[in-house]
DNA sequence: TATCATGATTTCCG
DNA sequence: CGGAAATCATGATA
């Protein structure tokens, strides 16, 4: 990818670019044999004269195939030419004539839109633009779109992007002014080629003005090439560290836990609503698509290997009824987290007792029995039915879902302990 | 390095 | 569209 910003090299000194051979003015030279401009006729114009002239055109027309010193010795010969003169003002009244349609053909170059676009992007990913904000505004969007970026593996991700990015910026920063010298001393360097000439030929200050627009253009285009890798670059940077695929990681042990938590204590319908999405991945630092994989891939792995889960249910039921004693009644639904999420919101009361049905040592675990006792008093007939926890956390859609996961699941939990089923149902009823 | 754990994606279904 | 199931891809660990 880096090989990717070095991107186009920076133009040469760009000699001979625009076949402005540079030279010396006036440079001692012998004028060309058989050329002698002078001549022993004194000035007659006449026929010679025009033969002068064709001889003159031609040697500007070989010009380009001599040697520099030849070339500089013509151009002595011609600056020497009594004919030059004339020569100078027919030229001129070429010029004025192809001066109006050269400044008829001048389109207005319009903004163009692609490096408009470019322009935006390199701005909103934090390459161009003020130096700090960039950065860290590019770091916002990297965070908001991996989710959140609350843990501290994101920020050392986001660091290392960060890092990456600057890398990119600086590259950028002095490739752009490296062209930006270069574009400034060609227009000098052209521009005294210009003036020099304008000694031999007529130079209009259009014409000059003419010739730096095009090079601006032409450096103009190099620039775009360099944003466009850049963008290019910054698009693959992006894609390699925020494709969470790719780079999966698992989540922090405080979010596992607390998504564990709603699992098991939801055990009997583990399908959180939107809400209660949104609260679990709020306190998971994740997003709620991921809290969705997350219940999707509990639900189904759950459920295909009850038996390797029961040990990690019955440590979230204690874990559950525990916080929920020491909660007491202050609060009236939430066991750990503070609002809906453990809640014992499942409107029917057998979800609650769902996640004791797996407690293998229930039956002669006083401790565990009043744990259960507690908690079947702390959440009381009143505390599902008092807050969103209950009725709405679970969507139109539970009743189909709920049926098939009971269906499924239900059954094989009620098997395993000997007694709690039947004790867990008598302290509901009460 | 093999294997398991786990988050994400894909496909299918109602 | 949400969920189930299968699968992929990567991280963690023995």
């Amino acid at each position: 990818m880096d090989e990717r910003l070095l991107g186009p090299p920076p133009p040469g000194g760009g000699r001979g670019g625009l076949g402005l051979v540079g030279g010396e003015p006036g440079g001692p030279g012998e004028p060309p044999g058989g050329g002698d401009p002078g001549g022993g006729n004194g000035g007659v114009p006449g026929g010679r004269g025009k033969q002068d002239i064709g001889d003159i055109l031609q040697q500007i027309m070989t010009i380009t195939d001599q040697s520099l010193d030849e070339a500089q010795a013509k151009k002595h010969a011609l600056n020497c030419h009594r004919m030059k003169p004339a020569l100078f003002s027919v030229l001129c009244e070429i010029k004025e004539k192809t001066g109006l349609s050269i400044r008829s053909s001048q389109e207005e170059e319009p903004v163009d839109p692609q490096l408009m676009r470019l322009d935006n992007m390199l701005l909103a990913e934090g390459v161009a633009g003020p130096e700090k904000g960039g950065g860290s505004a590019a770091a916002a969007a990297a965070a908001a779109a991996s989710g959140g970026g609350v843990s501290p593996d994101n920020s050392i991700e986001h660091s290392d992007y960060r890092s990456k990015l600057a890398q990119i910026r600086h590259i950028y920063h002095s490739e752009l002014e490296k062209y930006e010298q270069a574009c400034n001393e060609f227009t000098t360097h052209v521009m005294n080629l210009l003036r020099e000439q304008s000694r031999t030929r007529p130079v209009a200050p259009k014409e000059m003005e003419r010739m730096v627009s095009i090079i601006h253009r032409k450096f103009s285009a190099i620039q775009m090439q360099l944003k466009q890798s850049t963008c290019e670059a910054v698009m693959i940077l992006r894609s390699r560290f925020l494709d969470a695929r790719r780079k999966r990681r698992n989540f922090s042990k405080q979010a596992t836990e607390v998504l564990n938590e709603y699992f098991y204590s939801h055990l009997s319908n583990p399908y959180p609503s939107e809400e209660a999405k949104e609260e679990l991945a709020k306190k998971c630092g994740i997003t709620v698509s991921q809290v969705s994989n997350w219940f999707g891939n509990k639900r189904i792995r759950y459920k295909k290997n009850i038996g390797k889960f029961q040990e990690e249910a019955n440590i979230y039921a204690v874990k559950t009824a525990v916080s929920v004693t020491q909660g007491g009644h202050s609060r009236t639904s939430s066991p750990t987290p503070p609002s809906s999420a453990g809640s014992g919101g499942s409107f029917n009361l057998s979800g609650s007792g769902d996640m004791f049905l797996g407690m293998p040592g229930l039956n002669g675990d006083s401790y565990s029995a009043s744990q259960v006792e507690s908690l079947r008093h702390s959440m009381g007939p009143g505390g599902y039915g008092d807050n969103l926890g209950g009725g709405q956390m679970y969507g139109p859609r539970e009743s189909r879902a709920n049926g098939g996961w009971q269906e499924a699941v239900t059954p094989s939990s009620v098997t395993s302990p000997t007694e709690g089923p039947g004790s867990v149902h008598s302290d509901t009823s009460n």
